[in-house]
DNA sequence: CGGATGAACTTACTCTGGGTAAGTATTACC
DNA sequence: GGTAATACTTACCCAGAGTAAGTTCATCCG
């Protein structure tokens, strides 16, 4: 590890920032990336080449560090989908490519996925929650419009997208940990279940 | 609070152990009912009416702890839900009674689930896998069997499983924290979608 | 029955890591 | 040019996990 040799104190010469809120978690991505879930704020820091202090300026405390990097990851998720099933009719084969880019794109994020659902201190359930509504809330929408097109009740579509995140975090983790089947099958596997449910015998 | 008066120092008289591991994980249990998920292992210890030390023997370190948690909590569930569907036959009603005994048991651990499910810093990832599969190899059992019973592939039934039980994680979890409706009628909405799948229009 | 050995605790420590107060160098303004 | 504001670093505090050392009682053996 380059031991970067640190700034002297004062105002740096330039009079501007050294480092903005966007490049911080930048650095705490690779410092995620390279030393895994457990990294310390000082090690973040350091990888920005700056210290705690400013990190706490940019950013705030580990909790406000895990709630950004969950949003950057609800945000890159929610584009990779997007991008996967943009124009095309709600169906199945529209749920097999939003479940396999959801699945490719925590894959993309391994070790920050990991470090989102778990790998600090705080209160990792409301933040679960708060992760998961990033992707509930439209997936919520898309179904409630869906069923009222179809002359259904739209009111199930609340719970029915925190079942569907739901079975996609538990898989995702279980499937980046110990499976190592094509995203594609799996979300094949997935959608036989979501699509037509366990009484197709 | 009550300060317990200190134990003195050395042997207790009657040269045996003042607590049993079952017992600090009854305090264990009783602190984070108290104190949330955020308790330390002093309190725990304090509550027990020993110091860290003897926690540290009987049960191990706080990722010990967490698992040892863990196992209870999932013992409990299974045997909430094993009692709830015993004799039942494999079919739509069977399967509301599962949903609706975990949810009702999860809401009867509150605390317990939440410090399970991230109170703590270590790896909750793969505790959490771990956690689950307790529930899912008992539950792929039974899909399998019930698979090959009417003459379908058997093999889906591993990845179903952690399918359900993610479902029920998150669900468990938005419904403690946000919402007042009644077990079985959250357990009624995710049948239709386990069920009869998104299709059914 | 008395001393040595070991068991079962508590006390008192170390160490890591989050978070903050105080100090220092540069810029900007009047 | 002097004062105030800015943007950092250094140096600290504190909580909590984990451990080493100390203390008291029981038991075993002569």
């Amino acid at each position: 590890m380059k031991v970067t040799t640190r700034r002297r104190p004062g105002r740096p010469t330039g009079g501007q920032h050294v480092v903005d809120r966007e490049f911080v978690l930048d650095a705490a991505e690779r410092a995620i990336r390279r030393d895994g879930p457990g990294v310390s704020l000082e090690a973040i820091a350091l990888e920005a080449g700056v210290t705690k202090p400013v990190v706490y300026a940019r950013v705030g405390g580990r909790t406000e560090l895990a709630n950004a990097l969950s949003e950057r990851l609800s945000d890159r998720i929610i584009a990779a989908v997007g991008k996967a099933i943009r124009g095309m009719p709600l169906g199945r084969s529209t749920l097999v490519s939003f479940l396999t880019a959801n699945l490719e794109a925590v894959a993309t994020d391994r070790e920050l996925f990991l470090y989102v659902t778990g790998g600090t201190p705080d209160d990792t359930p409301h933040r679960a929650l708060y992760l998961a509504n990033r992707s509930t809330v439209p997936l919520a929408a898309q179904l409630a419009s869906w069923r009222t097109h179809s002359g259904l009740d739209p009111a199930i579509a609340v719970p029915w997208s925190y079942a569907i995140i739901g079975m996609l975090n538990l898989t995702s983790l279980w499937w980046i940990e110990e499976s190592d089947r094509p995203a594609a099958e799996l979300a094949e596997q997935l959608t036989q279940l979501l699509w037509s449910g366990l009484a197709t015998s």
